[in-house]
DNA sequence: ATGAAAGCGCTAACAG
DNA sequence: CTGTTAGCGCTTTCAT
């Protein structure tokens, strides 16, 4: 079924001019006589001619293809992350290969790899597993990388700010009147944002001299694990008497599984447990789940890493890799109010 | 800061050998000395070379990417089976090129030709916008097409059973009591697949003597169209003697929006209307959305999507085109109970 | 078992 | 303005 595509040289036979005059047409580059030009346009239509963008790389020594590692794409919040780069990345004139790297190490290094062999122009980590893997080693100084809402030491990054975040998810819970407020850490946030949170969590915490309780938790396995302590169900948390009236959540995700829970064991949500969450995903806004959050400008975080990776491919950046944060707000909705006590 | 990588050239330069003994022992082709094969190795680790896929593929003259076209990395089910299909086209050994169409035909158009310029493989469509676009022309013929979870006339296609699905659906609803039953249509479902469930509910109603009420919905505008009728807003429908009792969605996220809706203007649920959605997103499980829908196997999708593509691009599958069908099932969750009356 | 040579389809000087 | 020429980095016969 598969005849060979027709080559430049094909169209150039059947227009009857050189290959460059077609190229010429081909690229809009010089502008190419009436005549010739309507003929090359004839023959290439005829013979449905579409220039072999391989061919055209290979000697151009560079592609406009971009690398795109995502954490989970099942994630709501990395999906519309992965398709809000895609947009502005083709608004650009690149295209998007994306690599599904469900926080593994090994997985993302193996992407980097085939991603590498293909020349990609650049990369956008939206999740970034870490450096045991030599990812670092075999792009640093190699191919422009920047980080969007995730952390990596290295190559430029554009994150939220999550530490003002947390604080402010912390803060409106203080001023609710809550004493006993918990940080619930998913394992899915990269460390270094997870850090971020947990350190604004801890600093508004203080602030109001209140100590901190920071947990971890995973939500498959309905288990949380105090900061440096032993394991347990998270049945047993809040059966406790010393329980948290309040959680921060360092995502969204993590909110809604929490607030999973307590529906079904007969938690009142936010009279018998106040919850923030953090991202602001679609679902966070549906009445049903009415979700106080921290909304995370995706359109923005998106726009801007695009435009700094595109200024370091095209060589309109020069300067060493930088931070750059964007502003968070809090949004309050349903699943937060004072304590039962208060 | 980008010195040029290495080619096959350098490292044939630095083991002292040729560039085809180099070739070789990258391929793992042909066996080569024990002796020469060390020298290789030792200069490709030292160069840090690493084949350029491009030029491979150039030569080759075929590559190793799958483009896929994805309706709207937004929507949850879409997001899960474009993750499961990159998985699966990673464990072939492809790589996966993913479009965002967002339904537009002329964006599909549009990506199709980048991504056969850039000669993938095949194509993967997770949604087709239709034939106005000359997509079709552009492909039939040319390079494998595999339609998974959507429906293009031409090309294999590997769909649930949608309208087995809506039958379930309606019958569930029926045998719960309910006579006035609608269908509501989400026009981010492709068409074919619409009219597939549609039909489902449609056989279903008048398997039981029931007369069908078809509405196409736009959650984003709060309005809904009686079938070839006038338009008007949702409340308007609810609000009157005739509502329905009872909806088959056409989709999760349409299903979801109406729980949202029905929240919203103080419709109980399952109450005072009963909802059933399709596609089992993940939020569906949610204790607060809890919502009554018909299963898709997105794995089974998926793993039978990219075998069949790979078949095709391998020459293993000669027949033509075929059509094959994965079976769903009903899961009943909190949204629909017998009517008011019953 | 290894090397030499001929391209894959295209762009990019450089002549004419 | 148009044609000629020389590769881009690699695979692949074909000799050796």
């Amino acid at each position: 079924v598969t005849e060979r595509a027709a080559t430049i040289l094909d169209v150039a036979r059947v227009a009857g001019v050189s290959k460059s005059t077609v190229s010429n047409v081909v690229r809009g580059s010089a502008a190419v006589t009436g005549e010739k030009r309507r003929r090359v346009l004839a023959a290439i239509d005829q013979l449905d001619y579409r220039p072999n963008a391989l061919a055209r790389q290979l000697v151009q020594r560079h592609t406009n293809m971009l690398g795109v590692m995502v954490g989970d794409l099942g994630n709501p919040f990395y999906a519309e992350m992965a398709k809000l780069i895609e947009r502005h990345a083709a608004a650009r004139g690149y295209t998007a290969m994306f690599c599904n790297t469900l926080g593994d190490a090994k997985a993302e290094l193996a992407a980097v790899e085939t991603l590498l062999e293909y020349r990609v122009a650049g990369f956008v980590f939206l999740a970034y597993a870490g450096d045991a893997s030599g990812v670092r080693g075999a792009l640093e100084g190699r191919v422009p990388v920047v980080f969007v809402s995730c952390e990596g030491e290295w190559g430029d990054t554009v994150c939220a700010n999550d530490f003002h975040g947390a604080e402010l998810a912390t803060e409106h819970l203080i001023g609710l009147g809550h004493t006993s407020i918990a940080y619930f850490s998913d394992p899915i946030v990269e460390d270094a944002v997870d850090g971020a949170r947990r350190a604004g969590y801890r600093s508004a915490m203080a602030a109001s001299g209140l100590p901190s309780q920071v947990f971890h938790w995973s939500p498959s396995l309905h288990l949380v694990t105090l900061d440096g302590g032993e394991a347990g169900p998270i049945e047993e948390l809040f059966a406790s008497p010393s329980r948290p009236s309040a959680v921060v959540s360092s995502n969204d995700l993590g909110a809604i599984d929490l607030l999973d829970f307590a529906d079904r064991a007969g938690l009142e949500v936010p009279g018998d447990l106040s919850v923030v969450g953090f991202d602001d995903v679609m679902i966070a806004g549906m009445a049903r789940v009415s979700l106080t959050t921290i909304r995370q400008q995706q359109e923005e975080l998106a726009r801007e890493g695009v435009e700094i990776l595109a200024g370091r491919i095209e060589g309109r950046l020069e300067d060493s890799p930088g931070e750059h944060r964007v502003d968070v707000d809090l949004i309050v909705r349903g699943t937060t109010a004072p304590p039962r006590g208060a």
